[in-house]
DNA sequence: CATGCCGTGATACACATGTATCATGCGAAT
DNA sequence: ATTCGCATGATACATGTGTATCACGGCATG
């Protein structure tokens, strides 16, 4: 039977309201009755749906998690819509700037992350399965978009696949944090992926 | 006149103390009254010798950044005593491999600049000269040493020195923190740096 | 109609936190 | 020797926090 209010419904407002505040202010401004004011509802509403705190961070968290690989994978399909069908090279591209801090909405992404990156320094067991799983996964499928390039002639077959994945995932990350922290723009950032995807790939 | 006591011991005392913990608990647990205990001191004294709380974080986080640079000033020493007197190639090694958290100190270090982190992400203002004097100014010194070995012939001269330097930085930093969040293990860090630097210098 | 349970509001509680205040001791300068 | 100022201790205060409790309304089912 239907409930009398839909109760996913109340969860996504609520932890959104939570990934809003941890983006703009950061996640030690989320108390939970900030968030109740951001989303608009009694402080009562938010125990109710989340027990605990902890419940609410874990939550909000899947779901930034969802709306990064939604990003991704849109990002991946828009790579191969106007010109040739998803070359490995326009894949890692895709991928790799999908993460840089741009546009708004990656900005948030990134920023919320960040936000989250602390409290799993000093939680580590918490959010064991969610922390580690996510990156992982993504840097063997660029290991395998490398390898694909590598077999199909655009990428010099000397470079270890897993090394150069990881360190460019690594370095994505890092352009992030500087972009975040304000010692450059996103533009600049991306100006630097470009550059180095144009120096793994062939193309000058 | 010398004071009763040495006022500056007692800052670095308490200081320290409040790097202590963001270390290993984080910034969010360093209260007034932990940092006082952690130092051995009254609650009275930390509000003594740092009016402010902000006042003790700054100031903590200034000899944080002064440990950082001493100990990239000794590996960089280090980088040339044995062999041959400080190639352009050592130089970008050491400092980039002194980053990242493979020995205590280093873990330290960047664990609590990790804590730092995101407080400089939620108070832009306040930490503006500390934040991004520092790492800008790496950057160009690393970019210097690139330029210097390109024109000893170690590098291709036509890599740009200055996207080199920085995407070698920020790959750093994001290795340092998949190393802090569990990912990867501080040596495989190391190993993904210097095979990448054995990418950028024409050995193999 | 009665009953019981789900959704929700108001409020309480225990605690931690940053900061301020009052008080005291102790060395030094007049 | 008295007085003054620095160093330090004990404690108070206002506020914000997560969580728990009590109470009430409405809808469905008997």
């Amino acid at each position: 039977m239907a409930a009398q209010v839909d109760h996913e419904d109340r969860r996504r407002q609520i932890a959104e309201a939570l990934l809003r505040i941890a983006d703009t202010q950061g996640l030690q401004s989320a108390s939970m009755r900030a968030v109740a004011a951001e989303a608009g509802v009694s402080l009562r509403l938010v125990q109710y749906y989340f027990t605990t705190k902890e419940g609410l961070l874990l939550d909000a968290l899947a779901r930034l998690g969802a709306q990064l690989q939604a990003r991704m994978e849109q990002w991946i399909g828009a790579a191969g819509s106007p010109g040739s069908p998803s070359t490995p090279r326009g894949i890692v591209t895709a991928v790799l700037s999908c993460i840089l801090p741009t546009d708004p909405e990656s900005r948030r992404i990134t920023r919320t992350y960040a936000a989250y990156y602390t409290l799993v320094l000093s939680d580590p067991e918490v959010l064991a399965k969610h922390g580690t799983a996510q990156p992982d996964l993504l840097e063997g499928f660029l290991a395998k978009q490398i390898r694909a390039a590598q077999q199909s002639g655009a990428i010099d077959p000397r470079k270890d696949p897993e090394m150069t994945a990881a360190g460019l995932l690594a370095m994505v990350n890092g352009l992030g944090s500087s972009v975040l922290g304000g010692q450059r723009t996103g533009e600049a950032a991306l100006v630097i992926l470009a550059h180095h995807l144009d120096e793994l790939f062939g193309a000058r």
